[in-house]
DNA sequence: ATCTTTCTGGAACGGTAGGTCCATAATTAT
DNA sequence: ATAATTATGGACCTACCGTTCCAGAAAGAT
């Protein structure tokens, strides 16, 4: 019934989380995400509504990839390992210097705190959700419900500062030392909570 | 030998300094700064020579503050105590839910990592210089130095992270309660290192 | 009081931003 | 083949960006 789209949506929006991820979302212009995408503007309106209407999509897509990739690894590892593996990955792995783009969620939350609310509250709204898996990581790892809690929101903020840190191109083995202190602590405090009820 | 300034160049840095840290580089524009500092165009391009320069000079500014901040805590308190102000410096002294602009260096890093590797790499040296004051204090407090540098960085990246959750208007209580575990972590940790060499 | 120097307000600049619009191309249904 | 429908490319819009420029105001020196 009439002349079908010629453009792959997913691909491009792919494309479009890249743009965003790396330079922001004030500094990716229209005209950088059209190159990008690969379509015109006309199409770009038809399809996405606008610039704001298509980073909302992007920090979903980015947000449920996030997701799924520690959920992933909390299927297939022992908790703690799957907990440690989120933290770690692109560390290691990739020899690109160039490749330190952070999270696009933390990166959202900075950049547009007093510019948008609604954007920033979104990419809260993600984080919170990766916080909530962290705690049900630690639940599996033996935590008291209340110890889980108070480690998740610890390690959230442990992930957020590591974020900061990929985006000034920290070093790899500094990185990988941070988050293994970080851990070192975490799991020391909950082997000793589960020593003590044992105990009991 | 001639006219003077009409205006306080200090004063305008840091009516610049509160604008630039509460909405980041990109977003502030010429004009708000105009408005907000109180000169005009000619004044401001005379004394500042433009936007970046006095981006530039307003994260020079900060960071002294913030390091002075640091400094004066350390020559008043114990070494740890001084440390933990520096972290809960800012929460639970004002009830102004929208005084939440975070860390002026670590906000810089996130929005302008792409964009302008210079700035970034400026605030990221502020960042290091306030790093090793916080190995300085953990090194008073009578850890190891290779132990002092290892929690130190642990503390800038949980210092960034804090930063990043006060972007996000966490609440006071949620954000002293992940301070003070971090803080527990590393001062067991360093006590436990004093214990073992006592025991040596 | 005059001259000289510097500062100041505001108009103007080119460039680019995000967004709109329309004529045209392309495709399916008949 | 034709009609109906929708996607596309690109010109165009207004608004604002950071910056430059200049005429004139203000103040010290003589």
């Amino acid at each position: 019934m009439s002349r079908p789209v010629e453009f792959d949506r997913d691909q491009a929006v792919q494309k479009a989380v890249h743009l965003f991820w790396q330079r922001g979302y004030q500094a990716t212009s229209l005209t950088d995400l059209l190159d990008t995408m690969g379509l015109s503007r006309s199409s770009f309106y038809a399809a996405f509504g606008d610039k704001r209407g298509l980073f909302v999509e992007c920090l979903d897509v980015f947000a449920s990839r996030n997701q799924a990739l520690l959920q992933r690894a909390r299927d297939r590892k022992p908790p703690m390992a799957a907990l440690r593996s989120y933290f770690e990955r692109n560390f290691g792995q990739t020899s690109d210097p160039d490749l330190h783009f952070g999270c696009m969620l933390v990166n959202t939350v900075i950049e547009l705190a007093a510019i948008d609310q609604g954007l920033c509250d979104l990419a809260g709204q993600h984080l919170k959700t990766v916080q909530d898996l962290f705690e049900a990581c630690l639940g599996d790892a033996g935590a008291e419900p209340d110890e889980a809690k108070q480690a998740a929101a610890f390690l959230m903020m442990v992930n957020e500062g590591a974020r900061v840190s990929d985006r000034q191109r920290i070093s790899i083995p500094d990185q990988l030392a941070r988050i293994n202190t970080a851990f070192g602590y975490v799991e020391s405090s909950i082997a000793y909570r589960n020593t003590a009820n044992a105990q009991l």
